[in-house]
DNA sequence: GCTTGACCTTGCCGCAGCGTCAGGGTTTCT
DNA sequence: AGAAACCCTGACGCTGCGGCAAGGTCAAGC
């Protein structure tokens, strides 16, 4: 047999013959007086076995090492091995799969968020926020939350979640009075009144992992992100923000 | 943000970052005195979005895709097409573990086949075959049927391997002739013997996708395997078998 | 005898999505 | 001042072949 013939013969590629060659699974045949390759059918066989060991799933060096064993020993092995792989994956991809149907339902009844596929926790939040007029703090502040969304571990998404439903009714309030404030700087007079309103929607557990104020200080898990949170606002913004941080900490530590 | 703290916000290499940089997922960000990319809010929520997208099983092209589309409507599109995609994925996956896990089942019960895994009816068959004495004739031709296993599609081949069970249990009688001609020339007397002895245990139907006689002559679905297989035999065995072959057409074209 | 088409040969690039050096520089802590 | 922990660019590696280039060979048809 030629190589057309017989990868024809096994069901693969003759190109894939030669790699088998190649990568040393598969044994160089004879060659005829042309120079073509000369198959038997000891090679047919060994080619056979190669293929069902890699439609199992196995890789080629794996199969090597099972074809060089010999017999049996460390095929078992292989296979169990591949068998929790082979698990694995079904599994990765099973939730890959329902997190996408659940996904394509939510596009295709309503609309899908503008910041691509997020959390149940944090859509129904947008959801409430959504119906504002048009503000760019309130786009910024959706942009954060987003971030959040994949920031925060899952087991505390639902708690911080939770927190912000009860700031997002005062949301009409709040948003104004900041976007006044795109313009001004740090030491305008409408920062402090801004800064009160927004910590008075603000629930005292807020500030546990909340910046202390200074940028780079210590206080949350990253600092990094917060410092970059604000460079990201007005002056005044920021100003208006860190202000309310330390009101809703003096009111939490004064209350305790 | 530095590029390492981005990527550790959002859970990814520096590498990573690097990489959807170079193939223009993420626009490239500005840059510090000392050369460090520094990052802004829009940069994280963009990888974050590109990480969600990528973690649902889309390449980076179509994130790209996704990603330059002004909103939604290609999405639903692309989301569509993965969905097909990791539903065959996963059925894939699973008839390898179901295979997979058969022949585990098997391999640790029993003992695995030598040639490797093979099809439920040819171990069935293997197994009434097994308990014959040493015999290199049997050797090759278990060989043979695992080839056969391979090269026969799906539906033949329960109806194969049923015809060849009738003839396993002649085999006894028919692998010591064939063994005795290892070492003789064409025209060994005991040729004639051993054709008859194996027509007579070969059903009919065996005929027809069998070479006609000689070799390289069209007849059968792919003559190239039957000269393999004829080459890989002494001349007293080829001609017995190849003898064997006339008998048993003779025999069906006379009896229909 | 010549062409055509279907084979065969070797060799090398390409692919996805990064991981992993190598061979530098910077900042920061001690 | 030295070490640790970052950053930079650039390049190769991995899997399992597919595809192409630039030929050589063989059987059949004109």
């Amino acid at each position: 047999m030629r190589i057309g013939e017989i990868a024809a013969l096994v069901g693969v590629t003759p190109r894939a013959v030669r790699h088998y060659h190649q990568s040393g699974l598969l044994p160089e045949p004879a060659r005829r007086a042309n120079g073509y390759r000369e198959y038997g059918v000891r090679d047919a066989v060994l080619l056979a076995r190669i293929r069902r060991l890699t439609e199992l799933g196995l890789g080629l060096d794996e199969v090597r090492g099972v074809l060089a064993d010999d017999e049996g020993r460390g095929l078992v092995e292989v296979l169990e091995e591949l068998a929790e792989d082979l698990a694995r994956q079904e599994a990765e991809i099973r939730t890959r799969r329902e997190r996408l149907s659940a996904l394509l339902d939510e596009a295709r009844a309503g609309r899908l968020p503008a910041d691509g596929p997020l959390s149940p926790e944090l859509t129904s939040l947008l959801a409430g926020l959504g119906e504002l007029p048009e503000s760019p703090m309130a786009a910024k502040d959706r942009q954060i939350l987003a971030l959040m969304d994949v920031v925060v571990p899952e087991e505390e998404r639902a708690r911080l979640m939770g927190l912000m439903e009860g700031a997002a009714e005062h949301a009409h309030e709040v948003y104004p009075l900041l976007d006044a404030l795109s313009g001004a700087a740090a030491d305008d007079p409408r920062v402090a009144e801004a800064a009160r309103v927004l910590a008075d929607c603000l629930p005292d557990e807020l500030g546990v992992n909340m910046p202390t104020g200074a940028p780079g200080e210590a206080g949350s898990s990253d600092t990094s992100l917060a410092d970059a949170l604000f460079a990201d606002l007005a002056p005044a913004q920021s100003a208006a923000i860190h202000l309310a941080m330390r009101l809703v900490r003096e009111r939490r530590e004064g209350g305790r």
